[in-house]
DNA sequence: TTTCTTTTTTAGAATAATTATAAAGTAGCA
DNA sequence: TGCTACTTTATAATTATTCTAAAAAAGAAA
């Protein structure tokens, strides 16, 4: 399967039409080895400097929103003014280094499974992530 | 100790001349057998609402933030759109509710301790909190 | 108390991220 | 090809937060 024939499936079962804005958009953030973490504005900034595309504002926040929505993007929780997402969509954890204010994926191995010993009446876990905060020694 | 004197010393440890306004702002937040979540937009609708008090915008957001900075006050990561404070400071966790967007508090006694099997270098941890997403079964 | 100096408060302006809008362009299908 | 619905885009609107500068209040000293 080429990578364009993987783009074109994630933009159909977002139920999103494949575009030429859309596919650059898929290019940058599923095209590589490893994951990411960004803003909305990295991310119109990378398409537009590495790739010499300009992509409106909304446009970039309406297809990142829709693959968030379903799944193939992630949000993440730091205290912020702005949103970060995340490319890798598997259950894993985070360094917030507070010094940094750097974000580093921790992967769901070097966690013991954690257990929470209470629930919400009517409620169902969709998601147990752990926060774990550093700095310098 | 009388609530007022205990006002008067968060005030003052964390820099800050008692003043009317300020007095008000610490009864909301720390009169209270319980603790609460709070957005600095809500603290300002509890203050004119229930206390009928009127504080500007500007002095609620400087007097949160000094609270925070001074460790009074906790942020809790869930939305980026706005800032969340806690008037629970003890390291603890998180139900947030998706649909109904609240956010409950998980005593630190019902989750068991969480194992980081990783480290950053030359990096300490600080905290490591668990945020655990619900929905509606 | 009265006066003086320093902090505060405040309303409103400024900023930044995000969302909404509506006109012009494009995709997909018959 | 031509129609219709979906998209893109620039720009305006909205929302949370921060900044600003002038008026008000606090604290200290006489």
């Amino acid at each position: 399967m080429t990578n364009n024939s993987i783009f074109l499936n994630k933009l159909r079962s977002s139920g999103l039409r494949p575009t030429k804005q859309r596919l650059k958009i898929c290019e940058v953030l599923f095209d590589t080895e490893k994951t990411f973490h960004f803003t909305v504005n990295d991310l119109v900034k990378i398409i537009d400097e590495k790739m010499n595309e300009k992509i409106s504002l909304a446009t970039v926040y309406n297809t990142v929103h829709a693959f968030h929505k379903k799944g193939y993007l992630k949000e993440i929780s730091i205290n912020s003014d702005k949103s970060y997402f995340d490319t890798n969509t598997k259950i894993h954890h985070h360094f917030y280094d507070n010094n940094t204010k750097e974000l580093t994926d921790i992967s769901d191995d070097q966690v013991e499974k954690v257990k929470i010993n209470t629930s919400l009446p009517g409620k169902k876990i969709t998601s147990v992530e752990v926060l774990v905060r550093v700095e310098n020694k």
